[in-house]
DNA sequence: GTCTATATTAGGATAGAC
DNA sequence: GTCTATCCTAATATAGAC
């Protein structure tokens, strides 16, 4: 029962109103507020309210990395896939504020923007590795003219599934399903699998919904 | 060679504005000095900031709904859906700004939120009614399981592609190339088409490109 | 480490002359 | 219709006591 030290607080705090409510809406005088501290005692902590957005995309950054290394020689089952995309969804939708008001935060935050592209190119690879694994394997069977749009489609729903998704649920804006995430971005693929496969993918699917 | 009202002009300046630099970062003192006018002249002409953004808003909302109306029981073709598909491409890019900071505008002018989650859902149900145009005529065979995701991808690209787009060439952000847009979206209904048309499909989809 | 009080802008908006 | 000058407010950030 260790007390949790006011730096990461200020963290957890920041991160839960960025994605309730929008980065650009939320003050730091909010942020020390609703966690009971004075806002001197936040700028103690982080000179500035940019640092805190920019530690959490360290974050973010790391957590990204680290599952975006899939090995490129591996043989990828459709079980592991689904489990690689649970996680991905789970990650992006930890830190949803970054892709609901992109533009502004990049224009603001300047030096994430080559890290930011830097994400987004590792995304397309890796899922372009998998593709390449599932086709080694048979599973899958696609045009050199197709794997590209895919892969471009892949990375596009895994950055703005979330985003998208609280469009339609702008009510209740604390917690997102990534569920509805894995399932679309099952069915991209599922045209291109093997019938065999295509089946299996089908059923394994309807459990994310 | 009929002179332009201020009152358009302040309409065109901060459309433009609001796309290539993002509608939180404009403000009101930019886009009169980019006119060389004076912020009180532009405070003649709008109340306050949010009216622009609302005035902008209700062109969009025009021009959406007039382009969303598809008649449910026409035959359409690939050609016409590739020419709505062009037109829904260059009308979202025109007003780009709405979904590039969606959140953050969503906040700050709520009344939005309710007309905005309509034009989602006429979206959603234009390509419906295309689909199963297309179903009737025997140009595409898809599953009742695969329609609904279908569509809703179809959306979601719809929404998110320019600003997604705008992600990979964040340096020129005054204009952007509609074309690939048209191209991802074939590729999304592609597998659904009978193989003759898919072959007809994939030749169109060239074009854009 | 934490607080209170305050400085500093910047942006939205108004008043009143021309 | 347009301008200049100015007000108001909210948000970031700092200073100095405890």
């Amino acid at each position: 029962m260790k007390k949790i030290k006011t730096r990461d607080r200020i963290l957890q705090t920041s991160l839960a109103l960025f994605n309730s409510v929008g980065e650009p809406n939320v003050t730091t005088l909010l942020i020390s507020d609703e966690m009971d501290i004075s806002p001197g005692n936040l700028y103690y902590h982080f000179k500035s309210k940019g640092d805190i957005v920019e530690e959490l995309f360290d974050q973010y950054e790391h957590e990204m990395l680290d599952l975006l290394s899939v090995p490129n020689d591996a043989d990828i089952t459709l079980d592991q896939q689904g489990f690689f995309l649970h996680l991905l969804f789970e990650t992006v939708a930890r830190y949803r504020f970054l892709y609901q008001d992109l533009v502004n935060v990049l224009s603001r935050y300047q030096p994430l923007q080559v890290r930011f592209k830097r994400i987004k190119r590792k995304k397309t690879f890796a899922f372009r590795t998998i593709c390449e694994s599932f086709q080694r394997q048979g599973i899958m069977e696609i045009g050199t003219k197709e794997l590209d749009p895919l892969c471009e489609q892949l990375t596009l729903t895994s950055c703005y599934w979330s985003a998208f998704d609280t469009l339609s649920h702008l009510e209740n804006r604390e917690t997102v399903d990534p569920g509805r995430g894995v399932y679309q971005m099952m069915h991209l693929v599922l045209p291109y699998l093997t019938p065999d496969f295509q089946e299996e993918a089908r059923l394994m699917s309807r459990d994310y919904l």
